[in-house]
RNA sequence: GCCGAUGUAGCUCAGUGGUAGAGCACUCGAUUCGUAAUCGAGUGGCCGUCGGUUCAAAUCCGUCCAUCGGCUCCA
């Protein structure tokens, strides 16, 4: 419209929503809204306690002890308050204290709470009140705007409340948190919202439902999907790419079963570290039950692998042995924690573990590296970010020496030196048996989620006593390298949809191609292309029975990549009038030409 | 698991104490139609579950189940 072509090439109406990171000002305004919001709930409720406020990526919370947790209502008068108190133009006052004088203030105050953060606050670093005029002051490290008046209560929001524990912790006191939002202006607070609105258009359980790919049941249970029809082509398509490339890079598919002894994972440790994620043990009575002689549900495909390994005795000349499945794991997730695709009970790893030689850990890893970004390349997933997982040195939950550790944690950071990526690192994150390095992918949410990774394991090799004959006769340790590039199919998928807003490019598309014939009478000509199309393997399907332009409507909404409109001069000339959802009509083409042009194109997998 | 919200037809939702509604979908009939909704009729709900309050409950209260937003935890 209006708006459209600019000699610049800039949308005049364009608003442009930095991150709080991006952004000084932002910074200062949600930190000032943020003790604004705080402020106003001491006022209304006095014996709320705070603790702390910090700003995210889009806005900002606080944390508050309060005997209730906060209603609808509760935010619309905080709401109101925190504009009262922006009317009234209160300074914001930066006072740097020693910690004696903190103490004593806080002391005064009684706020437990933010006497614990100062005591846990390193000595030597500056300590600093901020002030909202002479009314009210946090502990805070800043920035602030100056005054009150710089915030714009038209550019604020109170978004929601939630449960929150105390520094985290599950055990410590449960505090009330509430999300919130501050802009510039009114305008970027709209913006904000629309973007949030369109973002929750491609949410993968709405797009899920609306494409029919999968359903779940109360009856099977929570985090249990189902694939229907067309969720399982996309499932079997990305099995059946990921196995092409494994293919060519000496992977070796098996296949395990989906329960075991408990032996095995008291071998693996999974028994110890990791029984809660576990589903119970089924036992055959209750002396069994006690002697812990049942079995589990796999949360892990290593261990059967493992056994696929010991099963023989190996040479150095085999490795690297490279076992691959796709395997269907069982974790138990607290029920709070599950949510559509991302989070789920029951799931599909494109798990492979390979065993190599100490020599060939660095070039094995290099590879499984570089097949993870091929497939992300396929799948025209760009928007993550490599995350080095290791351990935690205070954590005493994982299993193996440092030694170990810190040869697995030096080869993966070497590894990804040399490869030039950008990572971060990030300790406590690692597997217990060992370090990972994990691609992170954001859901329409900003929610992060793990989806491909590869681990470095020392650990598990000595616990089953791997072993291989090495060049000179003596019986060697092979190395483990567990890997996923997409991690779960589950969350892989609920990931795609979402990037793809549910616009699958044509090699994923459950249905390719749709004939949409003008009347009834042009059925059997169509029929006659979708055989074509079908005996070369793209999924292509006759629609009829409306009018065209109900027909046109109907497939945009199932967003089928490619339509054909067949009538009386498609049928007469032997053509088929393409119009595609990415670059809509495209006119009448001959039809043998079609066929050849999405077949070539669906081998290839590429857009038609 | 914890805090909070929600649960009405296959889907999206209206209905706040007095005999359950709409649109879409589905079925049937008419229409044979040219690129995002043809017209008409019909089918369809123990109002998530169990219990309580009441002369009377989709509606009020409680329980459980599930979903959603967080926290904790994770592929």
């Amino acid at each position: 419209m209006a708006a459209a072509a600019q000699p610049n090439g800039e949308n005049p109406d364009f608003i442009p929503l930095p991150r709080t990171s991006e952004s000084e000002k932002l910074k200062c305004i949600r930190h000032t809204a943020s003790h604004v919001m705080a402020m106003a709930v001491q006022k209304l409720f006095p014996t709320a306690q705070v603790t702390i406020g910090p700003w995210t990526e889009t806005g900002f919370y606080y944390d508050f002890d309060n005997s209730d947790s906060f209603t609808e209502q509760d935010l619309k008068a905080i709401k109101k308050e925190m504009d009262k108190i922006i009317k009234k133009k209160l300074p914001v006052i930066r006072e740097e204290v020693t910690r004696e004088d903190a103490a004593q203030r806080i002391e005064r105050i009684q706020e437990p709470y933010k006497l614990e953060i100062l005591n846990d606050m390193i000595k030597g670093d500056p300590i600093t009140l901020y002030h909202l005029g002479d009314e009210w002051w946090d502990l805070c490290a800043g920035p602030h705007v100056e005054n009150t008046s710089m915030l714009n209560p038209k550019a604020i929001a109170l978004e929601s409340v939630a449960g929150a524990y105390w520094r985290g912790d599950e055990k410590r006191q449960q505090l009330q948190r509430i999300y919130a939002t501050a802009w510039e202006t009114p305008a970027q607070l709209k913006e904000y919202k629309r973007r949030k609105a369109e973002a929750l258009k491609r949410d993968h359980r709405k797009l899920g439902k609306e494409l029919g790919l999968f359903v779940f049941s109360d009856l099977v249970g929570p985090g249990l999907p189902l694939w229907t029809p067309k969720g399982a082509i996309v499932r079997s398509l990305l099995e059946n790419f990921l196995k092409a490339e494994q293919v060519k890079r000496g992977y070796q598919g098996v296949v395990t079963p989906h329960i075991a002894r408990t032996d095995l994972f008291k071998i693996s440790g999974h028994w110890d570290n990791y029984k809660e994620d576990m589903f119970p043990m089924m036992a055959d009575d209750e002396a069994d039950r006690v002697a812990e002689q049942g079995f589990v549900m796999k949360p892990m495909n290593c261990p059967f692998h493992i056994q696929i390994y010991q099963s023989e005795l190996r040479s150095y000349r085999e490795l690297p042995i490279r076992l691959a499945e796709f395997g269907t794991v069982y974790r138990y997730e607290q029920s709070g924690e599950l949510g559509g695709l991302t989070r789920v009970r029951g799931f599909t790893v494109d798990d492979s573990h390979l065993f190599v030689t100490p020599d060939q850990l660095e070039s094995e890893f290099l590879n499984v590296v570089d097949l993870i970004l091929t497939v992300f390349e396929k799948l025209q997933l760009k928007n993550f970010r490599a995350r080095l997982s290791f351990r935690d040195p205070e954590s005493g939950k994982y299993i193996g020496g440092d030694d170990v550790w810190n040869k697995a944690e030096n080869a993966i950071r070497k590894a990804v030196q040399h490869l030039g990526m950008d990572y971060f690192e990030a300790p406590g994150e690692a597997a217990f048996y060992g370090p990972k390095l994990d691609f992170i992918f954001r859901d329409v949410l900003e929610r992060e989620w793990q989806l491909g990774t590869v681990q470095v394991d020392y650990n598990l090799p000595d616990r089953f006593d791997l072993e291989y004959v090495g060049e000179d006769g003596n019986r060697q340790r092979p190395v483990m390298i567990h890997r996923a590039p997409f991690g779960s199919l589950e969350r892989l998928i609920g990931i795609l949809i979402e990037e793809y807003a549910g616009d699958f490019p044509l090699w994923l598309a459950p249905t390719q191609v749709r004939l949409l014939c003008v009347s009834d009478e042009f059925v059997p000509y169509a029929q006659t292309i979708v055989e074509q199309l079908l005996a070369q393997g793209v999924r292509a399907e006759v629609g009829t029975g409306e009018r065209l332009g109900k027909l046109v409507r109907i497939a945009e909404k199932q967003k089928i990549p490619v339509m054909a409109v067949v009538g009386a001069q498609e049928q007469e000339n032997q053509t088929l009038s393409i119009r595609t959802r990415a670059a809509g009509e495209l006119g009448a083409l001959a039809a043998d030409e079609v066929v050849q042009r999405l077949v070539t194109a669906n081998r290839d997998r590429v857009d038609f």
